[in-house]
Order: structure tokens, then C-alpha cells, then sequence
DNA sequence: GCAACTCTGTTGAGTACTCAACCATTCCTT
DNA sequence: AAGGAATGGTTGAGTACTCAACAGAGTTGC
């Protein structure tokens, strides 16, 4: 027996999917337009800036973006072959590997950040509230 | 001069990003584990549903999945192959074309439903509170 | 009636994602 | 110490998305 949404909550369910929709797409486009990145690449460079001497593993950086290890593979090859994030091997732990945010990364990280926050301002009372 | 976020916005901000991830993931699983399709092509078919005739322009089904044109063509052109949904030409004005929902459509709407709404009641209560 | 413009929808190339299969290393059990 | 399971991460194939370029149909203004 399937419990159907009541037309509020099926109303309400809908303007959180299209609000979230438009947040979204709102900011991907301004952070590839302006930083040339997807949402997911900016979130890898944020977790690494605030992280101890720039590094963590691998995996605890996939549970800090929400990203499967698989996902998160394939991103930080590709900011690797960008130069903004480099990786190595752990010693103590052969299969882990340690990724490190570059000077360069840092550096494109500073320059996208105030762009990104103007637009998460934006979008929270432009497109959140009516939620 | 940049207007950065406060600690309790940023928590705020991260809390929900963290929440739209797994929600969205977790929906996306189920459909795509229980009816094989991501949750764009969902949401068209259930535009068509709830359309007169079961029938919508493309335009129109567009913006009422929040989708870019390009977006929705692909989709619909997959769509087609499956044989769930059906284009042709509009007459009165022969650039537009018109998109129906099949009865194999509707058969598979039908069937994913109920799952599908399952899980957004789940999500609702399980992921969505916490923000 | 024709040239320029607009509007609708499609296409193709490039990119990021998912899922499953896969190594390599480490841990566990006996 | 050895075999097997678990862990960490990568890889490749397949799919959906974005963006820009396009084609065809309609519209407008002269």
C-alpha cells in the first residue's frame, strides 16, 4: 500500500526540487564560467585549503566532499594534471595516498572564492527563500 | 570587497549542500536500481503524465522540468528509443514538436512510482530534517 | 516579396559522473 | 607463516550533462 504525497506535500516537494535545480545550476555555471571548474572540483580545493599542511587522504577527503572514491579519483587526476593538487603515496600505508593542495591550486582556489561566495549569497535569498 | 560568510552561515550553507548531496544521491540510486532511468527522465515522463492528452510541447516540458532545450532533446531522444515517449511535429507551426507519453510509458511510470515516492518520503524525514 | 532576425529544436564534442571489475597492500585467522 | 578476506584506490566502459554551432520555420520591416 503506497503512501502518496497529499497535494502540500506534493507542492512543497516540488519547490525544493526546482528551487535546489536552479541553486545548483546557478552556481556550476558561475563557478565554470569564472573558475573554469565544476561545483565538485571547488569543494575538493576547499577541503584540502582548510586541511593540516593542505593533505589529507584520500578517502577522508571523499567522505569531506560527499564523494564516492571512485568520483573522487577521477577529479583529482584531473586537478593533478592542472598542477593544483599533487599526490603521494602514504609510507605507513602503501595503499593510501595523500593529496596536497599546490601554491597553484591555493592560488586559483583565492582567486574563484569571492566570485563563489557572491553567488551562494545571491542564490540563498534570490532563489532559497521562496523554498 | 568581498561579504564572506559567517561561521554560521557557512555552516548553515555546508549542512545544506551535505543534505542536497545525499538526497539527491539516494534518489537517484533507487531509480536507476528500481526502474532503470535518472531522476530528469522521471520527472519528464511524470510532466507528461499530468499533461492534457499526456501531451506537451517540447518548450513547455522544458520549463517545466527545469531543463536547458539540449538537456531535454537528448533525454527525450532516449526516451523515444525506449519507446516510452513519442514526437512528432506540431502542424500550426512546424518548427514545434510535440511529446507524448506512450501506454508503455505510462506502464512504466506506473510501475516506478510507487518506489519512487517511497523513497522521497524516506529522504524527507531521514536526510532532509537535519538541515 | 525578400533580407534580416528570431524562435524552436537538434546535433556533436567534450566533460564529469556511475557502476563494476580490478590491483596492491594490509589485516586476520589458524 | 600462509591463505583468505578486507581495505584503499584506480581504471574503463557506458551514460548524461553542458556549451556552442547549426538547420528549418516563422516573423518583421522595408
Amino acid at each position: 500500500m503506497t503512501r502518496w504525497l497529499t497535494q502540500d506535500e506534493q507542492r512543497a516537494w516540488r519547490a525544493f526540487l526546482t528551487a535546489r535545480t536552479l541553486l545548483d545550476s546557478a552556481l556550476d555555471a558561475q563557478l565554470q564560467r569564472d573558475a573554469d571548474m565544476p561545483h565538485g572540483y571547488y569543494e575538493v580545493l576547499v577541503r584540502l585549503s582548510e586541511a593540516p599542511a593542505r593533505t589529507l587522504r584520500m578517502s577522508e577527503l571523499a567522505t569531506a566532499t560527499q564523494s564516492s572514491r571512485s568520483r573522487l579519483s577521477h577529479a583529482v587526476a584531473k586537478l593533478e594534471q592542472r598542477g593544483w593538487v599533487a599526490r603521494r603515496t602514504l609510507e605507513t600505508d602503501k595503499r593510501g595516498q595523500l593529496a596536497t593542495l599546490t601554491e597553484q591550486g591555493a592560488e586559483v582556489l583565492r582567486a574563484a572564492a569571492p566570485g563563489h561566495v557572491e553567488a551562494v549569497r545571491r542564490s540563498l535569498f534570490d532563489a532559497l527563500t521562496p523554498t
